[in-house]
DNA sequence: TTTTCCATGTAACTCGTTACATGATTTC
DNA sequence: GAAATCATGTAACGAGTTACATGGAAAA
């Protein structure tokens, strides 16, 4: 939902049409959050469906006419209440990469540091990227900070993980998958 | 892919069956990660008719046979690079839940602090589930500690965002979606 | 004049979850 | 004898992405 979340809470700050929004969040909010053009399209017509917005089109010369919404009395109840749930509940967290950290004695430990190697590059990317951006307005800002301090976190937590790496030896497979009289019960 | 990753390399130590793994997944790693069991049904058909496991039934009285799964050296090749992957990559990390703080102001102070303390009490509750889950062995370990370290930066973060919160008065609406005569850019 | 930007949309697809269904077996 | 556990599955749905299509306007 914080997607509708979001869409409510920009669209309660200024009437706003699909491909604004989009590119507002794509420039400004890029490093906290993402929401595709088809997805921010298809969201809008959601919500008109369910009638938290309604759609004004003004016509711009002869291109396709700007569906430009704004919230109704229903959407601000809607965004009231998507916002409580939001701010009181933590939603975990899941760190997707650290799967192949389980099995990091499967490489020798050569190549498991040059590839963490790569991914710390990545993340100091990320987290340069972070930095750089301009500063927001109001509570905004508040994304960024809680990014880039999430960011320089994992920084500090991949470099102690390569660092304690260093002194283990290669180990081959452990179990081969060619194995035929193995059996558990 | 990750799922795949997971799997396949808890296979690779162990020949196992979905139940198992699941059970395995959701004791051991519930902090980390998580697999539902229709998924990981789903994912071992889909990975053996990969070709990446092959399947061995072994029956239990009368119930459903026990499909044991075995990687195939298609299946190791799979993990190698399956795990290469994931390890040479970052994937950035979305806060779901941080989109509220943007709206922030919407609700009245006291409010707003009140909803951040619910959330705070689960964190600390979710910081305290993380530290208390048993060691385990080898790199397992390296995923418990990452979220571990996390949740308490996470707990430390919220911390201060109550903090400087205090001082800041109510705000009503910015912009009604009534049209009031309020109005603040 | 060619590229980029503006502005919309649709269809197919992937991934994963929810909810349901089955039935034996062990535990209380 | 009831409840939890073992062990599998299926169907429907939901959210979101990808890739595609359209066409005028502004900028290079």
């Amino acid at each position: 939902m914080e997607r509708e979340l979001l869409l409510l809470g920009l669209l309660r700050q200024h009437t706003m049409h699909g491909y604004q929004l989009h590119e507002l969040i794509d420039r400004a909010l890029a490093s906290c959050t993402d929401l595709k053009k088809s997805t921010a399209y298809f969201l809008l017509e959601k919500m008109e469906k369910a009638g938290w917005v309604t759609q004004t089109q003004t016509q711009a010369g002869k291109r396709p006419p700007r569906r430009v919404y704004q919230l109704t009395t229903h959407g601000e109840a809607e965004f009231q209440r998507l916002l409580r749930a939001n701010l009181s509940a933590h939603t975990p967290v899941r760190f997707a990469d650290d799967i192949g950290l389980a099995f990091l004695d499967a490489l020798k430990s050569e190549e498991a540091l040059a590839l963490l190697a790569h991914r710390l590059t990545a993340l100091t990317a990320e987290l340069a990227a972070a930095r750089a951006a301009p500063p927001h307005e109001g509570r905004l800002q508040l994304l960024i900070e809680h990014q880039r301090r999430h960011l320089a976190a994992e920084v500090a937590w991949l470099e102690s993980v390569i660092a304690h790496l260093q002194p283990s030896p290669a180990s081959p497979p452990p179990a081969a998958p060619v194995a035929r009289k193995t059996r558990r019960a």
